[in-house]
DNA sequence: ACCTTGTATCGAAGTCGATCGATACAGGGA
DNA sequence: TCCCTGTATCGATCGACTTCGATACAAGGT
């Protein structure tokens, strides 16, 4: 997904060459996964966790949400990539795919000497 | 808007605290905005432009989508703080405020050292 | 003043997404 | 085996989003 590690598909960043249409389309997947407060916050409380995992049953209680909500929520993080889930026992445990946030974070970052902006000329 | 630089609200990173309600707002809102394809194209036009701008009239032909479209998805990446757009006489520019995208990607890099993942305990 | 071109706004249509209750599934304990 | 708890899936509802054509607005040229 994503191109992985190609050297040419994925990596040359949003903000130094236009983005091919296919490749648009797979980031906004994942972006989108990150467009909504409950999903930012399901992130982070398993991101910043301690030991680097956490039980579905300690971050339901904390949203004023449904079960299955919470459980929707956090399936669209799986399916982009943002994190991955283990069942052990009775309980499910959620940890944070560091791979796809480094990835975001390179792509959001612009090489070192951005260009002056300047007026440009009047188009065709 | 989103804090700006206010030490205790804005930048500990998604990935090391738990985020606050209203931040998760703020933040979605900018990540909602990434999460469309079109968007996503057009962000990376006008950023990876020599002289930091683009015109519209430059924009618009590169998607097989009606100008009304086109001016919606950029006004909608203006009102998230990713671009501004400026009037010259007939043509209307827009350049990349890398303030946002430098933000976001700071907040998606996880602080050097990472505890180790290890299996949690059974919770109570 | 009028027309022409570039861009934004408006209103409508269709699709997508968030949320819920009901229900199914998984696993441990009596 | 049966029940109880934790989690996921299903189907429906309702609001939000993408897209369009029509139209308004801005600015330059004739």
């Amino acid at each position: 997904m994503l191109g992985q590690d190609g050297p040419e598909s994925c990596c040359p960043g949003l903000l130094t060459a236009p983005l091919a249409e296919d490749q648009a389309v797979e980031l906004a997947k994942v972006f989108k996964a990150l467009g909504d407060p409950v999903r930012l916050r399901l992130l982070s409380m398993i991101a910043s966790r301690a030991g680097g995992e956490v039980c579905v049953c300690d971050l339901t209680p904390a949203f004023d949400l449904s079960q299955p909500t919470v459980s929707h929520h956090l399936r669209l993080l799986r399916e982009a990539g943002l994190i991955a889930s283990e069942r052990r026992g009775t309980w499910v445990y959620y940890r944070l795919l560091p791979e796809m946030t480094d990835r975001l974070a390179g792509i959001l970052t612009r090489p070192a000497g951005q260009p002056l902006p300047e007026p440009a000329e009047a188009p065709s």
